[in-house]
DNA sequence: CCTCGTCGCTAAACTGATTTAGCAAAGCAT
DNA sequence: ATGCTTTGCTAAATCAGTTTAGCGACGAGG
């Protein structure tokens, strides 16, 4: 591999050239006095030898390795790490940039090895990645360089890119809204610790806000609050149950997440309750599950490529350093109707859904 | 980042001796004649420096990296990524090595550059991965050095690494066997593309020849066969509609894989019909929705975490190079029993499942 | 004709490691 | 005392680039 691959000091040869000429030429310096011939001669050359630097050789001399880490907590094992991954390999790929990747894994021994490892390796910079959104601590040994934090904020001051948790709340507040329900919209995953621990969540806390604020501006309060120990199905199941146990009956239910909305589903499901002809569900992520569930169900979606690629931007461009809030879109399936016993407002086809800025989700 | 870090010079001056002297000593060198007292010197110099090598440096000479790259059609972005992502970063880490990530998107443009990027830095070795276990092209230019496939193979004569899924087939039947079903097996996600063309798919053949034989085994036939376009949720879901038409109803459902059986589940809900009760499913892959249903799914896991490790394992070690079929365990939740009107073989409590060998999923 | 500046280019230093070749001193045999 | 080997260590080359300092030729101005 790479084996008998043409220096630097071949191509000179070739264009009958200094390797000094050679190298100016290639990176295009500004300045020298080299004769547009001596260019001709110096690409043609590289061309003819398939030339490609040696990136060992070039580091060494400008501590540049056009190599970016990206360091996780255990993003990189999740189904949501996917989009992370793959937004800010494109983003480096654009840049002539790759990615170096590490897992912490909450363990101290491995996150000192990633760092050293990162160090050792000289890259250019460093994206410092968690699952779920939350504020964390970074390690102060890569402060020295450009570090980006990705779903996650710090007490240290650094860029970060976060979902916009807040403004999805508030979309999804209003779609119940503006599909006419009012006082019988459920909220199921409260969770103390998610909403006060900004360590473990900063989406909790967000959402929440989104959502009564929403609703507050309409006149309007959550008629029930479910409290969930986690955010899996069986939580939502379980919370579902709960609510259908209690005198008033929901017209639409919000979840916090798209896992207990499918545990919301199976409850649903079991007692016969058709979605969203008797309940609407609405609910954040946009797993892949939301696309499977019958009926596909409305979520705001985590735009996580959008927040990988953006990483990367503000780490090699840096230009753009606004608000890293990036917009969740509403993924509109079908979860969501009019309450039952309403007639939904009227809507001649072809017009659009009655709220359109609505659903753009736009960041606040 | 990594400013003033100490040279092997620094190590080399306090310790009152030559670079040479301090490289071989730190390099732990044998045959060289340095005195124990010198060895003591380097250590302690280079400790109380906190010396780290320049990799960049290092690999100018050596032309080793401690670097491998990951590359993959699209993998790394996909849920079943993580496993093969976490195993394979485990394995690394353990040989003091790092990953180096890449994708191809399927784009021959996008392939180009990871090649190029991968040469460029003079990686040890490459893991090339596929998403969906399948045959595929490795590029010529790395063939030069060390590669692996992991989740697929190749015409060229290279290392695999492949999870058992024939193994898987015979275990799911003959758990199903074991169970006390026999001719009332119907089986869901046949399809001619992915069971003839290992370009898409290796998985679908393999797991069908172990059913099938494991059935033939046992003297058994599958009651019914249903074909599906792909294996997603919806299909599972229209399959089952058609199954449950037929005049014989079926006493156990094997699906192809998870999605499928997702679709599965919400068919068999809508129409009243109670799993495992009135019918058992059982499945492969242990995508994370096979805990979530309800009741959980039983479900042959692939193996990713154990494969990613293994790709690095036969990369930097090389010496296992025996047959690298990783088996797939079964994971046994609630979704399968004996078939309606059977009375369950007995099995005293602590005594362990009937067909113990079966469940371990061994590899062949 | 001399000096100075610009043009077009190059030699050599430098980055931080590994590795080859070999040197001085000590030990040993003759 | 002399020659040979072993011991313990080092100078210098090398990897493949980037960068600094500067050289020779030429033209213009005085």
């Amino acid at each position: 591999m790479g084996r008998n691959r043409a220096t630097l000091a071949d191509v000179a040869r070739r264009a009958g050239l200094s390797k000094t000429a050679a190298s100016m030429v290639l990176n295009g310096r500004e300045g020298t006095r080299l004769s547009a011939e001596a260019h001709q001669r110096v690409f043609a050359a590289a061309e003819e030898l398939g030339y490609r630097p040696n990136i060992a050789a070039r580091s060494l001399r400008t501590r540049k390795t056009a190599t970016i880490a990206f360091v996780s907590d255990i993003v990189a094992t999740t189904r949501f790490a996917g989009g992370l991954i793959r937004g800010a390999l494109d983003a480096a790929r654009e840049r002539d940039h790759v990615l170096l990747i590490t897992e912490t894994q909450g363990d101290a021994a491995f996150e000192q090895y990633a760092i050293e490892a990162i160090l050792d390796r000289q890259v250019d910079g460093v994206i410092y990645a968690a699952m779920a959104t939350r504020r964390l601590t970074v390690p102060p040994a890569i402060l020295g360089g450009s570090v980006v934090l990705l779903n996650a904020t710090s007490s240290t001051r650094l860029p970060w890119v976060l979902p916009d948790d807040q403004g999805a709340g508030a979309t999804v507040a209003e779609t119940l809204l503006a599909q006419g329900h009012r006082d019988r919209i459920a909220l199921i995953g409260r969770n103390r610790q998610k909403e006060r621990d900004p360590e473990i969540s900063l989406a909790a806390e967000a959402r929440l806000h989104g959502i009564r604020d929403a609703l507050a501006a309409a006149g309007v309060r959550p008629l029930t609050e479910i409290f969930c120990p986690e955010w899996l199905p069986e939580h939502g199941y379980t919370a579902t149950r709960t609510l259908l146990d209690l005198p008033a009956a929901p017209s639409a239910i919000i979840c916090m997440n798209d896992r207990l909305a499918f545990g919301v589903y199976q409850a649903l499901g079991e007692v016969g309750l058709t979605i969203p002809d008797d309940i609407s569900v609405i609910s954040f992520d946009d797993d892949p599950i939301a696309a499977w569930l019958r009926p596909g169900l409305t979520t705001a979606a985590l735009p996580h490529e959008q927040m990988g690629r953006k990483a990367v931007e503000l780490l090699l461009d840096g230009d753009d350093d606004g608000p890293s809030l990036v917009p969740m879109l509403l993924r509109r399936r079908q979860s969501v109707a009019a309450p039952a016993g309403t007639v939904p407002s009227p809507r001649p086809p072809g017009e659009g859904p009655p709220a359109a800025d609505v659903s753009s989700g736009v960041a606040r």
